[in-house]
DNA sequence: CCGTATCCATCCCGATACTG
DNA sequence: CAGTATCGGGATGGATACGG
């Protein structure tokens, strides 16, 4: 591959959205989302060790980000249930690459880690 | 796409490589490399915004993972060369993947962000 | 030139308590 | 059930000074 359209710019869109989706909840919720829509509880279920704190505030950012659209139904007890938008789908392809391939060198990352030695602080000339 | 090789486990292998390259200038230094070996100051320049010590606290992260290799030369004054591992190389096929959709989507996230309205606290019955 | 050490502000996030 | 409000510890990262 070649240079990537990241820019120097700490304002840069790109960066903006990586920042998004790079954090720790971002992308457990959105594969939760994956197979079809879920209401607030299932997916704190499904990902277990979420804060009902983080999980509102990744729900929030995903749908500002237009990536998961938000329905309520006026019941009581009230039911709130979450889903991909298109967008959201879309960018589920190039996640899901980037997670099959993490899955696929797990092995060469453990193995660089347990050999890893850090360099010595100077070299002797 | 199908639900992802992500799990809960806060162990999970996976997530321990998402979470390294999703720090704040992980993305950046690789990408700074993907043309090339570059030595330290190089790619401090490049990235503009990057202090000393975040670029060298990087640079042993991605070494220790396996995605980067640190050659030094003895000379004064010292001379030390950041490459990309093929391990590396491969990563950033996804990695670019994603870039790339980032920089087709912007506008989209854009228009999603400036267009977003807070739900409101409760729904009136 | 290429780092490391230290200090410090900030942010992230978990825990807890409370509400419609 | 589906949130919000508040607090506090820990991690993150910038600035600066120093060293091989």
């Amino acid at each position: 591959m070649t240079k990537t359209a990241m820019t120097r710019d700490p304002n840069c869109p790109i960066r903006g959205i990586l920042d998004r989706i790079g954090d720790r909840w971002s992308l457990l919720v959105l594969d939760s989302l994956v197979d079809g829509r879920q209401r607030f509880t299932e997916i704190k279920r499904e990902i277990g060790d979420i804060s009902q704190r983080m999980l509102a505030q990744t729900l929030r950012h995903l749908e500002q980000d237009g990536f998961v659209s938000r329905t309520v139904y006026p019941t009581i007890p009230p039911r709130v249930d979450y889903e991909l938008t298109p967008l959201g789908e879309s960018l589920m392809e190039p996640v899901g690459a980037l997670v099959e391939w993490a899955a696929a060198n797990r092995t060469a990352v453990r193995t660089a880690r347990e050999n890893y030695v850090p360099p010595p602080a100077q070299v002797a000339l």
